[in-house]
DNA sequence: TAAGATAAGAGGGACAT
DNA sequence: ATGTCAGTCTTATCTTA
């Protein structure tokens, strides 16, 4: 999977020094079948026409078509908007325009005034009235606002619309809040892409509880059988560290201990989180700087309590 | 004021029934 | 499907240095 991810973001970057290799470049040619060419589905989903090839991780290529192919490099108008999964109809629709005038200007009959204001009432109305579309519109339109409190980056926000629409095709928001669906996708994308935000950030960005969150979580997890990367306590620590101000050295300090732990076996079933602000705890205090675990608790979002448990964990494991 | 101790309760995973 | 169990983590309160 991983040669599969390669060989596309290559393709898709390969840069127009050569005008002449664009077109001859088979850029979307299935890598298993070699026959087939990859294309998006509806869904997002990225597959072989040929085999039915799925490849996953190219969402992050979307934006592709933003490339000038006119010699002065300024040409862009033929692209228009990436499409964007974000969009309940992936910023492709068609509207009726609202011009009571003619292809050529000429101002249009009463009578087809009123039949055009009647079919663009259709239009309009069709559009937004599969379930699924206005659900998407209003999942979409929330996951805006999230990713501006959370502070994530496209990457993320299209990985969360890519799985809330799985998880929509699947029914799993029938009966469910899409408020707390989403939070669930959006921590999921996180995740995913291991970027570090807690349950409770996410929950409290959106004023859900957290074990609501979990429970989506896990849900979403189970239903469309996501692999989570397990969580880099070395991306905990740093995140932690720079909350509350650490050095360094204090930093690599941590990260050395927590790789000691590991190895010493006392880290499984310990959150990671909790881990990463004890080794951060100890390496202040190691080093001498002043930190106290109110502090580190509060960066971290465990509680001092934890800090002290995994302290003891810690101290007699490492022999300290 | 920070650190430590203790207790009670929540929530989930593993496992057996 | 349901219940039990060990273990984690949180909240809250009290004590110690």
């Amino acid at each position: 999977m991983q040669q599969t991810y390669n060989a596309i973001v290559v393709l898709s970057n390969s840069t127009l020094s050569d005008k002449q290799n664009v077109h001859s470049i088979p850029a979307n040619l299935c890598p298993r079948c070699t026959k087939g060419s990859i294309v998006s589905d509806t869904s997002g989903e990225v597959v072989c026409t040929n085999c039915g090839y799925v490849v996953t991780q190219t969402i992050e290529d979307q934006g592709k078509e933003w490339r000038s192919f006119s010699d002065d490099n300024h040409d862009r108008a033929r692209t228009g908007a990436p499409t964007s999964l974000t969009k309940y109809d992936m910023g492709l629709n068609t509207t009726i325009g609202t011009s009571d005038r003619d292809s050529s200007g000429n101002s249009i009959a009463m009578s087809m005034k009123a039949t055009m204001h009647r079919l663009r009432d259709w239009d309009r109305r069709s559009k937004l009235h599969s379930p699924a579309d206005r659900n998407l519109a209003r999942a979409f339109n929330e996951l805006g606002r999230l990713g501006e409190k959370l502070a994530l980056n496209d990457m993320v926000i299209e990985k969360t619309a890519y799985i809330y629409r799985k998880a929509e095709e699947k029914r799993l928001t029938r009966g469910r809040s899409i408020t707390s669906l989403l939070a669930a996708s959006v921590y999921s994308a996180c995740r995913d892409t291991e970027t570090p935000r807690t349950l409770k950030e996410v929950a409290n960005s959106c004023n859900i509880k957290k074990k609501e969150v979990a429970r989506y979580y896990r849900l979403l997890i189970k239903e469309l059988d996501l692999k989570m990367p397990v969580v880099d306590p070395a991306k905990c620590i740093s995140k932690i560290a720079n909350k509350a101000d650490i050095s360094e050295k204090s930093k690599r300090k941590a990260l050395e201990m927590i790789r000691m732990a590991i190895d010493e076996k006392i880290s499984s079933g310990k959150g990671p989180m909790g881990l990463a602000a004890t080794a951060l705890y100890l390496a202040c205090v190691l080093n001498g700087e002043s930190m106290t675990q109110e502090r580190i608790a509060e960066a971290s979002g465990v509680t001092s309590v934890t800090i002290r448990n995994r302290c003891k964990g810690l101290k007699t494991g490492l022999k300290m």
